[in-house]
DNA sequence: TTGTAAGCGTTATCAT
DNA sequence: ATGATAACGCTTACAA
């Protein structure tokens, strides 16, 4: 195993000047420095990272904690990656399919110092035991979680559904059904928004009943086969998400509908899939409350590299609603 | 911090007797072990990970390369995965989406030894480029690769397949069609097995035309929209996977058709999605699979645990093809 | 059964 | 501008 003293001892130099060439620290001779360098090349040599990790007290890993790899955490994780990269940090990942084993092996490492911090984006232990694992190091959830210890980079779906009812509303929608998920902890505060929207502008919040639990393109097609067979149909449906709203659109279309004529269709995530089948949705930005995660880290970590963002839903208007 | 040398200070023992304590070597007092035990966790000492493996000259953390996550990839991770914890071993997961400078990432991390070893699903990068890391460690694929540097856990398409068309043909179906996928070298691998099949049962090779690049439940329900349009039409369709039965099925179904009574359907890789719609289709085992990478990674690292499985493809026999 | 001390490969402090 | 030398926290001969 070729080494820092090997390096130094072909060069004649110290290890000292050595690991000054290779940490790019200044007051090196110019001469020798091109001569570490060109030995360095000539053996294949790398640092051993587990003497830095014990010498600097981190790995420079941070760990993300994931239940299941769907979509929507697709584009956060890619974004946290690209971020914490940027900052020399690389990421562990642990998709762990539910398992509280699986997510204590995680959390033991943060304890070991394996793991410099950790990012929960599900969790399935119960959040006191999460909790007693912040000591150990910086945790960040994604999830709502009001807590001293675990900051979150939530963002309340109040705003992101309200967002989308009022865009309807100005587009001359008035006879507005819901399809909600129940996944975590958004669909409360998404039925909030729809009653104070409806109570705001006098519309019967109960005319439509609710559905629930839908989520998959799946989904969307049994509210479509729903919505044709009513006589007092809705004008518009405000979709749990962009799955929904897509098997939604494309039933209809196979049944001769279309939208926006029909009927107004309003995704949510603006994921590729709005992107390709043209779905008005709701944008979340998950880049950006990933790059907080990674800052309110680094900050927990001692070195503060930037404010974190404002995170604001955006309304992305495409073709399944009326454009008058 | 506390380390190994405050409890020993604590305990009035050297450092060496805690080691002894926390690695449970033998030889060591019994009091003296009780009342080391009741210190470390008075305390809540951990020993740090990262002098661990600068001392052991291991992390003992295995990488897992791969393009993608999907149903296929997940079910040899989580075997992996579980396999690996077995032996003491934690599992890095790097989703590189194809970006080839995410697999160096992965790839300079077994150089630079932050990873004992790795596995790669699928890359991006060339061969050559991949097999220049492998004297930094142990590098096993699952794709085909023939390599001196690289162990392979591949499984010959061929056979399954064949298995595949063989119980088609004892069923009683003569007029088979094709859907290909086109992922990875597979495809030969199953052309080869459909011409082999014709020639030794006479059957006409290029009855129907061969689908390919088709691999998602959308695609299956294309392939279903050309069966019901034929006029002679085929009485079997071997899919690329799962997933394109699946939507083979769905979508044949509503338009009236049923299996096997109208067709006989046969998937591939036997998923969850596969159980659901009780599609006949062939087993692949990939955790056997992911074993064996754990047996040749030990194995390569020194340490033999276990001969690694013979693999077999397995027909699962269920409602979308004939009884009789 | 226990302890001493060397060493894993770095980086950082302090001289020079 | 460069070099001794002491950490970092652990394991492991070797001694006792």
């Amino acid at each position: 195993m070729t080494n820092i003293q090997e390096i130094a001892r072909l060069a004649g130099v110290s290890t000292t000047t050595v690991s000054r060439v290779i940490n790019q620290h200044p007051y090196v001779n110019e001469t020798k420095r091109k001569e570490i360098l060109k030995i360095i090349e000539r053996l294949d040599y790398v640092p051993n990272s587990s003497a830095k990790s014990l010498k600097k007290g981190m790995t420079r890993i941070i760990g993300v904690l994931t239940g299941i790899y769907t979509n929507l955490s697709t584009s956060f994780i890619q974004a946290f990656n690209a971020s914490a990269q940027k900052y020399g940090f690389n990421v562990m990942l642990f998709i762990t399919n539910g398992d509280r084993q699986q997510e204590l092996v995680a959390l033991e490492m943060l304890r070991s110092k394996q793991l410099d911090a950790l990012v929960c984006l599900f969790r399935t232990n119960e959040w006191d035991v999460i909790e007693s694992y912040a000591k150990y190091g910086p945790i960040v959830t994604w999830q709502r979680l009001v807590s001293d210890m675990i900051p979150s980079v939530f963002m309340d779906q109040y705003q992101g559904y309200m967002l989308g009812l009022e865009y309807l509303y100005t587009k001359g929608y008035r006879r507005i059904a819901n399809v909600f998920s129940s996944k975590g902890l958004n669909t409360p505060e998404r039925i909030r928004a729809f009653n104070d929207f409806a109570f705001k502008y006098q519309l019967k919040a109960d005319e439509f009943p609710d559905f629930h639990d839908k989520f998959t393109i799946f989904d969307g097609e049994e509210v479509a086969r729903w919505w044709m067979k009513q006589t007092n149909r809705p004008d518009a449906i405000a979709c749990s998400n962009d799955n929904v709203a897509a098997g939604l659109l494309t039933e209809l279309r196979r049944s001769g509908f279309s939208t926006p004529d029909d009927i107004g269709i309003l995704g949510f995530d603006n994921t590729d899939l709005a992107h390709l089948l043209d779905l008005t949705t709701i944008h979340y930005p998950a880049n950006k409350q990933a790059e907080n995660a990674v800052y309110i880290i680094l900050d927990m970590l001692g070195q503060h590299v930037s404010e974190v963002h404002v995170l604001e839903f955006e309304l992305i208007e495409r073709k399944s609603t009326k454009s008058s």
